[in-house]
DNA sequence: TACAATTTGTCCGTATGTATC
DNA sequence: TGATACATACGGACAAATTGT
């Protein structure tokens, strides 16, 4: 264990500290990098690898040029499923997480998010569901995957639950990450869209319990389509 | 936007990718500062600010002296489940993201959780959840709340289901450091851990259904503890 | 268009701290 | 104890980008 801390370590501490402690608001401009390091006693070598830090993990970000300089970060939910996704994207290569984990909890979370969406969508929101579902997918990509707006994404958003969207899009990135790379021939596709469509029209109709019901069919279903060929992840390998 | 990619950002990339892609193992040794600056191309401060870039991620780690270095990290869940609740700690105190929506989330995914757990806790596992319900809790904590392992975090992992942890208990952290911030009163808190016990004796007695229904009657009866007090609205006091 | 001002980006050289052998 | 091989930190200098005049 580090038994000291390193000063850009320190920096960087205090400075989280203090944006998310209020004391910098989102927005607001921090002093250039020559004072930073005045104030605390460093070089502005120090303050840079700090900010680094802060700017990877979207607290703060920084520009070049006059008017430039570091700004707070206005938090951003976007970044935080990206991030998310990204750190199960290397978890997901390890044995203690299993692609059949991803699935579970899925499982648990998209019928009852189905629900709610079916309870509170409005127009505009079903609308953009009807999108996701019924979006012709474009063959040419590797995979059959199409990359706009996932619709098992777009339904967790329908709930206007913004937890339920960071917790459960990063799982459906993954998932369909991997679809991409192990490709699902077209009539499998076709069966896919039609089950999207048939909760879409749950949804609409403001039936909770049938999309729900159709929400958990249409996984279970999934479910084959990407535990099969035993890809590399599913079993560990060696003890 | 960005015009240009800075120098350590690039190289910040370029070696994220041969991580993530493989082409680096975890626990290989990167090459030392000086070579990679030739390597890439560039100075050794950038070398360090894309460093930085890397470990803030997780990526690598770094140590001093001889047979120090630059290391590549292995995934590591615990840092996950942490990043995600700083993350989710931040974005709680933005509209777009209530207290609410995280009881809500908690009462998707618990009672589920704790039926798997029923379903498939050995009896280490069972002992584990037993002692995170009936451990005395040390009231001269700031609000009361023990900061050993939380309870609802140790059914999470009793799943045996990596994913529904990192998802879940990044939820638990937040929560629990608000009812920290708050206080709780103690005849409240004897009140959680009776039906804390309730929990574990169903989930040690494998009674799925059982434990489903007593983790979400919990979760109902635990709400007014967390939104009480518009807190929720919880604007930072400037001093 | 040109030019100045401001701020980050990048480099170099040097010195210090730290862990291992 | 000392030598070695790293990261850590400093200060100064110049380049590049952005905005305004």
């Amino acid at each position: 264990m580090p038994r000291v801390r390193p000063a850009y370590r320190q920096v960087a501490d205090e400075l989280r500290a203090q944006i998310v402690g209020g004391t910098l608001a989102a927005g607001e401009r921090l002093p250039n990098e020559a004072d930073l390091g005045r104030a605390f006693g460093v070089s502005r070598s120090t303050v840079r690898e700090a900010l680094r830090v802060l700017a990877s993990q979207h607290l703060v970000e920084t520009t070049r040029g006059v008017q430039g300089g570091s700004f707070v970060s206005a938090p951003d939910p976007v970044r935080v499923v990206e991030d998310v996704g990204g750190a199960l994207g290397v978890l997901v290569m390890t044995p203690r997480l299993r692609v059949h984990d991803l699935l579970e909890a899925r499982l648990l979370l998209e019928p009852s998010a189905a629900r709610l969406a079916a309870e509170r969508a409005d127009a505009d929101t079903v609308e953009a569901i009807r999108a996701a579902a019924g979006a012709p997918r474009d063959r040419r990509e590797p995979g059959g995957v199409a990359d706009h707006l996932d619709f098992h994404t777009t339904v967790l958003t329908a709930t206007g639950n913004l937890a339920l969207t960071v917790m459960g899009s990063p799982v459906n990135d993954v998932l369909r990450a991997r679809l991409r790379r192990v490709g699902v021939a077209g009539a499998e596709w076709d069966r896919v869209d039609a089950e999207h469509r048939v909760i879409a029209d749950h949804i609409a109709a403001g039936d909770g319990p049938a999309a729900e019901a159709a929400m958990r069919d249409h996984l279970v279903a999934l479910r084959p389509l990407h535990e099969r060929d035993g890809l590399w992840t599913d079993e560990p390998a060696c003890p």
